[in-house]
DNA sequence: CTTTTGCTGATTGTCAACAGTTTAAGATCC
DNA sequence: GGATCTTAAACTGTTGACAATCAGCAAAAG
């Protein structure tokens, strides 16, 4: 039961009214509740959450940092939009950092740790056998989520965790296209077997290519940035 | 002579108290007035810096969202300490992003591009060959900014300077180890000689050699981390 | 002598109010 | 009718004050 008490306590610990005011406003941003573009009004959320200012504006200047808002003077915080340009250099240096990830997963990996990714290719075969993009998507986060941690470089997971919330503020939703879901598993598969051949630059390479066509399907057959 | 007017305004237009206290910290850490593990009294500064505490506390959780600072609730915001870990996981991204930037900057390099890079290195083979370390830092951080800058992708631009800002968190301070000046120019030269041919692959992999050697030489010849 | 308990000063967390700027509506002029 | 100036409301930037919490020290208990 003290498990209980130190658990609570040790949130108490870390979670001063800006902390949580920051996790709630990015699980907004996440969630689409706040779209691209959208102003902040500090008023209006101070009033709705029952604070002061301080510590929304403590919470901004973090998301700020963060890539997720943009801050201007005298006018506001506002929702940071992603224009195609940006979008494509999120993507290229995700596409390095998964590569990084897959190299170093595949020098490391434990046989339990390729059951467990076998696993979420195995969910997101079935998602798609049911053609349920809702349950394909959780699978798909995890699958790549694991493949970070997996790797061992805390800081990597942190900052492709970072890149991740951020993609959230492109105005095209869909991270990934239904017609993709086919042939994003194929990748996956091809991405498991050589992190499970222990094939470090095989396995940096299929990551590579697998964000970058991600990157492709979002912008079209034709490749080019949208509003750019 | 508008141009003064307008760059005036735009600095105080983009400037409010926050963002000129957040820089001016950040260069307190870079100059290494600040030394990691210490804490900022924020009475104290509010004082020196002639404001109230209201931007300080603003600017400091700017600073804890980009790594700069770690703020514990009740007690205080501490100037972040790089373990040796941390620093290895760093020098790793590091070296994948740096990866990217040559392959980028390889495949859209212009002639003036090339001679500004081989400026630099003459300029480092110059301070070599006067054994001026002092003149030879510079040189160095221009190269490897350039470098990125070049390659197109602003926000890896970006990622890279706040990688770099972040190392000065490291208690060994010496980021390029005098002894390392020949041998790293000499990785310098080959980086260019790539980067020149227009070989987007040869330079990614040179310019990654060339970070993981840097960290090599940092945790000293076993390659273990210290303090971790 | 060691440990615990209860203060005291200092410091952080939060709030409410004031000052300056921006925005937008209304009035005025062409 | 449309454009421009005026003015007031709304909002952000900043400040100073108050409440809550923490570190250190002294006194008391074992």
């Amino acid at each position: 039961m003290s498990l209980d008490i130190d658990s609570a306590l040790q949130l108490r610990r870390n979670q001063s009214l800006t902390s949580i005011i920051r996790h709630e406003l990015e699980q907004m941003i996440e969630r689409g509740e706040l779209s691209a573009g959208e102003r902040l009004n500090e008023n209006a959320l101070a009033a709705r959450l029952g604070v002061s200012r301080g510590p929304i504006r403590e919470a901004c200047r973090g998301l700020e940092q963060s890539g997720l808002v943009n801050v201007v003077v005298n006018r506001g915080v506002f929702i940071r939009a992603l224009d195609g340009r940006e979008a494509a250099e999120l993507y290229e240096i995700r596409a390095a950092l998964y590569g990084l990830a897959g190299r170093l997963l595949a020098s490391i990996v434990t046989d339990e740790q390729v059951a467990i990714l076998s696993g979420y290719v195995a969910e997101m075969d079935a998602a798609m056998a049911a053609g349920d993009l809702n349950s394909f998507y959780p699978g798909n986060l995890r699958f790549h989520e694991a493949i970070v941690e997996f790797g061992g470089n805390g800081r990597l997971a942190a900052e492709c965790a970072a890149i991740h919330r951020e993609m959230h503020l492109l105005r095209r939703r869909t991270l990934d296209m239904p017609g993709r879901m086919a042939t994003s598993n194929d990748e996956h598969r091809v991405i498991l077997e050589r992190i499970a051949a222990r094939d470090p630059a095989g396995a940096g390479a299929a990551l590579e290519e697998h964000v970058l066509i991600s990157r492709a399907a979002l912008f079209g057959p034709l490749g080019h940035y949208p509003d750019a």
